[in-house]
DNA sequence: TTGTAAGCGTTATCAT
DNA sequence: ATGATAACGCTTACAA
């Protein structure tokens, strides 16, 4: 930068100036500024910048598992209302890297990182979580702490299991299993409830719906099918409700394996409609989030937060969509 | 800092030393340092680090989609490596951010990034890669510049196409037809090359077998596969060998709607085993690569390079290994 | 062994 | 409108 101001013979403050737009310029002046800067090809140390302003221009992604590909659709939206603010994102993948969150937390004090869009998946203990807000601004998504009320980015997953759950109902289902998933987790608890609410609206005996659960993997959506399936046939239900696509894989994976016919055994419904859902045999029944939207919008809570200090605006539910496919159909009335 | 070396009664350099042992300091001075950085809960500013270090301890990882697994599992292991050495990741997704090449080397120059692993996966013009070489330590991933020697991690795609090929071959099928990539890549070309091996050493013209190019996307798979298969039924080949998984995938979709049984009326064999192929009706013969070792290799030449001037070391290209799955069967003997 | 002080490349305050 | 100059928080000769 001196170099630029010597070039153009002006002073430091000067070529900052107009770098920045951050002073008044005289024409002339201003031109030999941007005439050196580009026979230098001279490029501003962001470093510096960053020291000075005391911020990054870099915030975290904490995504457990990138090989789902709806962690991987909200990255994308992340990254994309990033790069409109010309900041970074820097992946941080526990899983891979096995680092504990308070990892995270020295990056957020440490000037590294501006703040954090969380994604927490398959579940943090809360007050780990806790203890990363307390260190910078941090935005969920697709979860929640009951009783703390950090800024989340959240679909109705709710009204979404009580669709599916509906649209199963009516094909004429009347002993179901639920496959849920890890019960600290909000996203868990909320499609459960959804599940719930539509079987009573149904008249069924919630008693009579066994409510397992899993993990939202594919192996415990395998094993658990596995023990739903395994009892007596007039027992066994004839569709399955799983809470996130991998485990209706998961339980699809099982089915095969034991020569049970979906859909006509077994109706399987799953939850997130991963790109993957709809090349399965048969196409799997799910609901879709806007998985990309949320990201992008998690991202932008987060920039406002940065940016200015007040508030922490609520936002909407992100609407669900059922996706009716060959997963699901009327279940044969044998017997 | 200062306000830890007044807490310990110790000078600014003498805590600076503890912290990175980078000085002889007294053991009770060392203790009071370290016991006045808990009482405080004092976090080094990295910007200020990054400033005097001239380095940003961050790589940039380049990937063309993240939904497709192979890229995802290659991530993880960039991640891997990065964080054995305290080194963040920042994900540049061009796809999603509409990003030119020249921003990463901007990033490059200006100090954010040490460094860039470049996954090109669909295809980047060589003269933009080059540019980023220019300014900066850049590794590629599954991908050659021919003519220029970058550093490149990547597999045996030759091997491998000749592998499967030869296996489809050795099923007894005379009529193939091949779905290649994009002109321009390094895998597109290895893997052709491989195919044709399989295909001369069998003693079939190569004239025969029709060379489609696709750009290793499903849809491409797709109507590569509508094409290809779109022949009076004496011409039409019983085996469709498609250069990655997507496209294979594609094509299996393709033959679902068209109501071509697969394996029956056509075989189908990809390339690189996402995580999803085995999950598909049939269950797809693919090739697969070690995806998570090559991130991690490829991070960790790009840190031998930033680590000593010197050598640029030559690795072996990772082996592969021939996944025999349904999707490929014996030709049905018709006619 | 420990402390002093000179930068690292920017930005921003203050005179001019 | 412009230019010195003092931070920003840290590392590292060099001096003591």
């Amino acid at each position: 930068m001196k170099d630029v101001a010597k070039h153009a013979d002006v002073s430091v403050s000067t070529v900052s100036y107009v770098l920045n737009n951050s002073g008044p310029v005289g024409a002339s002046r201003r031109a030999r500024v941007i005439e050196a800067v580009r026979a230098l090809d001279y490029t501003p140390n962001e470093s510096a910048r960053n020291l000075k302003r005391r911020s990054a221009s870099t915030i975290g992604l904490v995504v457990p598992d990138l090989a789902n590909q709806f962690f991987a659709l909200v990255t994308e939206g992340v990254e994309r209302a990033a790069a409109e603010r010309d900041v970074l994102v820097v992946l941080c993948a526990p899983e891979a890297t096995e680092r504990p969150i308070s990892h995270h937390a020295k990056l957020l004090r440490s000037q590294r990182l501006d703040g954090v869009v969380y994604l927490s998946g398959i579940g943090t203990s809360p007050s780990l979580i806790l203890e990363l807000a307390q260190s910078g601004p941090v935005v969920l998504v697709d979860e929640r702490i009951s009783g703390f009320d950090l800024p989340a980015v959240v679909s109705d997953g709710r009204l979404g299991a009580r669709e599916v759950a509906s649209y199963v109902l009516g094909k004429g289902h009347k002993r179901l299993a639920i496959i849920g998933g890890p019960e600290a987790l909000w996203t868990a608890e909320q499609r459960l409830a959804g599940y719930r609410e539509a079987i009573a609206a149904a008249g069924l005996d919630r008693e009579a719906v066994p409510e397992l659960v899993g993990d939202y993997r594919m192996e415990s959506g395998f094993s658990l099918a596995q023990q739903a399936l395994s009892v007596p046939p007039k027992q066994r239900p004839t569709a399955l409700l799983c809470a996130n696509d991998l485990m209706a894989i998961g339980a699809l994976e099982y089915c095969k394996s034991a020569g049970i016919r979906v859909p006509e055994d077994v109706s399987i419904a799953g939850f997130d409609d991963v790109p993957i859902a709809s090349l399965l045999t048969p196409r799997l029944t799910t609901v879709s989030q806007p998985a990309r939207e949320m990201g992008y919008q998690a991202a932008t809570v987060l920039f406002e937060m940065l940016g200015e200090e007040n508030n922490q605006p609520a936002h909407e539910p992100f609407p669900v969509t059922l996706q009716i496919r060959d997963s699901v159909a009327a279940p044969t009335s044998e017997k």
